[in-house]
DNA sequence: AGACTGAATGCTTGTACAAGCATATAGTGG
DNA sequence: CCACTATATGCTTGTACAAGCATTCAGTCT
């Protein structure tokens, strides 16, 4: 494997899956399952989304292979596939706070 | 900070930085950037983008913060300059990776 | 069987945004 | 000032997709 030069079909895959979590909703829904398996109905509660919204978006994360599904008689429990999603969101979190901590010293060095 | 309850602008914050890297075009840009700073003209040649949707793309890119511009003479060197985006990248493609072996052990396996 | 609960799925509408094309800005040299 | 090169920006069009609402499907209980 090259690795200068990636293929447009890895790229595509690469950038499916970050598009897989750049909603605000799924974020909550995976944020949701950090210490483990939830149902759907108690996933609306926990993000305050509509069934069916929360259903689909399900639905898309599981898709992406994100969450895995279980179903236990009526209810569908949901749980974190992917261990790197715990990695990738810290990662973007810390990356985040470094930069509008940087972002918010410079602004305070204006006034000096 | 609670780890359990993150705000709606921090989960904003966090898909909209997912939500840069979910585009094909922008993931080329940013790994042909991965060997040292280019302009855009060699940016254009090494993606084989137009000169208007690369330029587009890269202002993206540097607004959020995921890379940096150096201005000189007539020619816009982008460089990356969030550190993370190596991890992140490695992050997902490893994902994928195991993902997509175990799916094509799954295949093998429905022949026996 | 019917009534009920949990989850998924049509279908529509609005919005964000990538790509294409033309044009404008900025910087360099004659 | 004019011509030229490198980069950025309007503007338009097509497409993807989130959200809302109603409906359907699946499983349980009597």
């Amino acid at each position: 494997m090259k690795s200068n030069a990636m293929s447009a079909e890895a790229l595509g895959l690469v950038a499916r899956r970050f598009a897989v979590l750049s909603d605000p909703l799924r974020l909550r829904l995976v944020h949701s399952l950090f210490e483990g398996e939830r149902n759907v109905t108690q996933l609306v509660e926990l993000t305050k989304g509509t069934q069916a919204n929360v259903s689909r978006h399900l639905q898309t994360l599981a898709a992406s292979g994100v969450l895995g599904r279980r179903k236990e008689g009526l209810m569908v429990y949901y749980y974190l596939q992917d261990p790197t999603i715990f990695q990738l969101c810290d990662l973007v979190c810390g990356s985040l706070g470094k930069q509008l901590a940087a972002q918010a010293e410079a602004f305070a060095g204006t006034s000096r």
